[in-house]
DNA sequence: CTAACAATTAAGCAATCGTTTAATTGAATT
DNA sequence: AATTCAATTAAACGATTGCTTAATTGTTAG
């Protein structure tokens, strides 16, 4: 009899027929829990817009439009993103007439950049 | 007469009406050089799947098939993730008889999660 | 008040992404 | 040689992403 293919069995299964790991497979689910929602941060920085918005801002405190003139895109796309940004608690923003200024809110996002371009400088 | 909405005029222009920044644009764009391409990386953790193969291969060589019942997700899922990763030269493979074991093939990448995990932390 | 400008918001759309299912490859076992 | 299992690859699909255009809000200047 042929097995039907929505047996999902990969679910929840005992790893191989062929155990492969020394380690049990509990063990390493517990590990995971370490880097769970990690990846949220990563994510923001994964666009490079939102990564040159945040090195920007690390440098001097920048409204919107100055921003979108040098980055080269709309405005309402750069405030969508910094919309995000300060949803995270990345950036904060003040008024100042018609102006909106927006600075970096966190110093340690800095620092994953900094490792990034170390990992970056790496490559050959 | 009034001005046409597809005139695009955010491409460099010289900012605002308003000068905003004592900084040039031009000195903010040579910035940005710092930065670009960095994503790349950022990209590939972006996705928490991807992060907890890379981070459970850093424990221990694993097999596809239990990448799979670990995460528990289907082997094609593991295999396509895997592929991007070895491109990418962060994991190696190896095959010993049915079984292909990968590991990290890329310690600074650890630094990189490990520094967002700082970040998380302070997060409250 | 009205006009002008910075910024935000909303709606729509194309492109990308991550998964699934199905087919295929590679290797070991019988 | 045929079967079985691990792994990869291909095709297809739905969801998400990041942008655009258009409308709206907030503020200042005339």
């Amino acid at each position: 009899m042929i097995k039907i293919s929505d047996d999902k069995s990969y679910f929840n299964q005992d790893l191989c027929d062929d155990y492969c790991p020394s380690v049990k497979e509990e063990e390493l689910r517990e590990r995971l829990t370490d880097v769970e929602g990690l990846s949220e941060i990563f994510k923001v920085l994964g666009d490079e817009t939102r990564t040159k918005i945040l090195y920007l801002l690390a440098q001097k405190e920048l409204c919107v439009c100055d921003l979108a003139a040098v980055l080269e895109m709309s405005m309402p796309a750069i405030s969508h993103h910094l919309r995000l940004l300060k949803m995270l608690r990345l950036v904060k923003n003040r008024r100042e007439g018609k102006m909106v200024y927006y600075s970096l809110d966190d110093d340690h996002i800095l620092n994953l950049i900094r490792e990034a371009q170390e990992h970056y400088a790496e490559e050959r």
